[in-house]
DNA sequence: GTGTCGGGGG
DNA sequence: CCCCCGACAC
């Protein structure tokens, strides 16, 4: 079959943990693999471990510290100009050209503790960057190109993407205002979902798990807050795989030192 | 042959080099493992593992942090009351009974990097705790306990306990005012530096070799801080081994993650 | 360079 | 619980 697989991976320190991703990479080979919170300078990005992985292609936009993105590419990648999508211009969206698609890879604001915007102003960060996206992906919408987003949204939109749909109801990730802003994103871009569009709406998926919880995995409090949406040019390549065309990589999370969130891959035909 | 084998190790944190201290116990097997700079609570010492390593006696002196000193033995100990010999009462002495001895454990005030107590309070410190044990062990000379003291002192005293007797004179560690306050000690308690005894006085002996020198094995700019000291009761039985009784481990130095200072053992017969 | 801590953030 | 950082100490 001819496709691409593209992952998405919250890593929670790249420079901490490029020998998990190689592991990783061993096994599932992806094509194009996004990371966020790689929390690390551009110019600290581990690149020769990549490149040992059999990455030849890099997109990478890091800060000190805290967020940062970065796409690492078997097939070569097309720079597109930086677009000023986060309020607070943080290491939070690149996107780049790849496989006659245009690929976004967004780490979206956690947003805090304290669902109300007027009193926590991560949450109100959180709610404008949505808003943004959704005005942004609005205007790109008429011209028709193929657009593939994935990242870490910090969303669980649907009742099955969280362990407890009542007791998350205010739990920033899962919060109606959230969810909403998140879909009206979905509309304006009438992107499709991926994973929902391809696992039934009643079953659970989950990507993510706290590192608080001391035996994780008993317990299975998990939420699904990352995504990988297509526009309406790719829905057909995106579920022509089916089921089995979408992974969930949550063994890794049972890995020593690992990241809180599981890697996520589509096999998307072309 | 009938005797004990007595160890004394700056650890630079237990907590994190308990498996390395295991590694190099499996090998030395000491009888009693005097450790320097646990870094951390009395309650926070892994005696679980000391105890696999065929430790059964504990005598701990611990602080948040910094400092701190233990003792594990496989004879039993002899708790003694603590005295106050530390002007800033930081955890940086202990004293138990054992085999018939008294043994004192030290870490001695590094003393910061400006050699002149009047503008340098960590100087000054160091000084003053040098002066409080010359009074301390003058007081207790008279009483003839057999005594052996172990620690990081802090000093190099001689020649050839530094790469670079011109060099280090302003260097704190090998600055005269604290060489001759611990010759005073010395004096006070007609202590036998007892490396100095069964090592000519014109060899290099190191303990410690700084993290910051990049290839530190190939310079070689150690320092002798680590000593092992016997009153004049126990001065025979102590060089009566000769050279092999007095051994540094400087190869742990290479280990992974490796203490920078290296176990100095004396084999004490009894 | 390599520890500790405390603070911010998740 | 786990990551970053900056301060402090050696």
């Amino acid at each position: 079959m001819s496709g691409i697989s593209i992952a998405t991976w919250n890593i929670n320190s790249v420079r901490l943990r490029a020998p998990s991703v190689a592991a990783w990479v061993a096994e599932a080979d992806p094509d194009v693999l996004c990371l966020q919170e790689i929390k690390c300078l551009s110019e600290q990005f581990p690149e020769e471990a990549f490149r040992e992985m059999g990455f030849r292609h890099f997109h990478i936009r890091g800060q000190k510290g805290m967020h940062g993105v970065a796409i690492a590419s078997k097939l070569p990648l097309e720079d597109l100009p930086d677009e000023d999508l986060c309020p607070r211009s943080e290491a939070r969206h690149q996107r780049v050209g790849v496989a006659g698609f245009e690929l976004h890879n967004f780490y979206i604001p956690a947003g805090g503790d304290e669902p109300d915007p007027a009193i926590n102003p991560r949450f109100a960060h959180k709610l404008e960057f949505l808003d943004k996206l959704e005005s942004y992906f609005a205007g790109r919408a008429a011209a028709k190109t193929p657009l593939v987003l994935v990242g870490d949204f910090n969303i669980a939109p649907y009742e099955h993407d969280v362990w407890s749909h009542k007791q998350l109801l205010k739990v920033i990730s899962h919060t109606p205002v959230e969810v909403d802003a998140l879909e009206r994103i979905r509309q304006a871009g009438r992107f499709s979902d991926v994973a929902r569009e391809l696992i039934p709406m009643d079953e659970k998926i989950y990507t993510w798990w706290s590192y608080r919880a001391k035996d994780w995995k008993a317990a299975n409090r998990g939420r699904r807050l990352d995504h990988i949406w297509v526009s309406p040019e790719l829905h057909d390549q995106a579920v022509a795989g089916g089921r089995e065309a979408l992974k969930v990589w949550d063994n890794v999370r049972s890995w020593e030192k690992p990241s809180d969130h599981a890697p996520v891959v589509l096999q998307l035909e072309l």
